[in-house]
DNA sequence: CCGGATCCTCGGTGATACTG
DNA sequence: CAGTATCACCGAGGATCCGG
């Protein structure tokens, strides 16, 4: 490695191995799961496939990430983070978190993707809010279908359908806005942004399990 | 701004805000305080003066850091982080914390600075080595004076001496080779790395106030 | 001395094409 | 599917300069 900060301090070093340009982004995505090399691709748009060769090569020399072949007979190769690149998992948490306050508006040419949805609903999830409760919801988003198993004070957050769950989201519009507070759950109802197949329990406890700040907000 | 990931995403927004080179290293001087241009310059020699600018003005316009003008007759400029960008405290300790862990040797060229080293105390403290404590240490490294405040779990850690100190702590090496658990705190004393104005009790207390890991290590 | 702005070079990034 | 190769360009790196 070069192009190196020159300083002997844990943040240099951690900003070294995955600091550099779309190098958060990859460990978003591999968080939710194993992912092959197009799957990332698809995964991350706009990334350059040299970038994210390089940086796959990279994390993977610095031990955050490990290239993998599966057995026989799918023999294709898969990119996941080692034991020492799951624990960015909290970091990533806790950015995404301080970076959702900031989302704003859907700005032109951004696009949501089936991996930052589902990083987005751990973000949010508030634990203290699911003491007792056992759930399962589904969510689509356009072509993105997730669902979430919520088990008393734990989430699991996945990709695809689930069985018979309790309520059925379809978002249609930002849904953040109900998450940091713009407006209230029942106003995304009538505004159209959500529609729901469940009951109105559901719609607070989607509004209450789902969270953004309160922080301060920027000044801009 | 431009060179955008082009995803409505809490990270990406993040890593849009602070995410650029050298932007979370501003953000780690400027968590110890507030800071003059030329103060962050000293404590990142490394960064080019027109990176430094450039970041200082894009964090100042989405909100994370503020730009005041001390009242005279001081009348200098210092930059400081916004509430939001306070918020930031978490996401950088533990990144730090796992940053830490892949510190090893010090590469050549490399030097630690006062605001790194603050930090660095600040990231390994364990709260829960420290209830009931009331202890004043102070550190000394080359030229860099620090001292901390520890009091019934919670520490303060700052530039400068303290008076009347419990124990002063004299470093001439890679001492995080104790808080690793590398090596045991006598045989950083035995190697000479450590050096101590105080009793073996405070030994015993560093190493465990502030520590790194025990957590899996990078394959390489 | 402080707080930058300016200029120039170089290499990493971005975009696209190509290959095993 | 999993990358490598090529090339234009712009941001980073490094030095100098400038106004208060």
């Amino acid at each position: 490695m070069q192009r190196t900060y020159g300083q002997y301090c844990g943040v240099v070093r951690a900003l070294e191995m995955v600091g550099e340009r779309w190098g958060l982004l990859i460990v978003r995505d591999l968080l939710v799961g194993p992912r092959r090399y197009t799957d990332l691709r698809n995964g991350l748009p706009k990334i350059p496939t040299n970038i994210l060769a390089a940086r796959l090569k990279e994390m993977e020399e610095s031990g955050v990430i490990r290239r993998r072949i599966l057995p026989r007979p799918a023999s294709s190769v898969v990119y996941e983070l080692t034991e020492y690149g799951l624990e960015l998992e909290s970091v990533m948490l806790e950015l995404g978190r301080w970076g959702a306050q900031s989302l704003g508006e859907l700005k032109d040419g951004e696009i949501v993707t089936l991996d930052s949805m589902i990083m987005a609903l751990r973000t949010t999830f508030q634990q203290s809010s699911a003491v007792g409760l056992h759930l399962r919801y589904q969510f689509h988003f356009g072509p993105i279908e997730i669902h979430t198993v919520i088990d008393d004070g734990s989430i699991e957050v996945e990709a695809g359908p689930i069985d018979d769950p309790h309520a059925v989201f379809h978002i249609h519009g930002p849904v953040n806005l109900v998450m940091d507070g713009s407006i209230t759950a029942e106003q995304a109802l009538e505004s159209g942004m959500l529609t729901l197949d469940g009951s109105a329990e559901d719609l607070d406890r989607f509004a209450n399990l789902f969270r953004i700040g309160p922080k301060s907000l920027p000044a801009s």
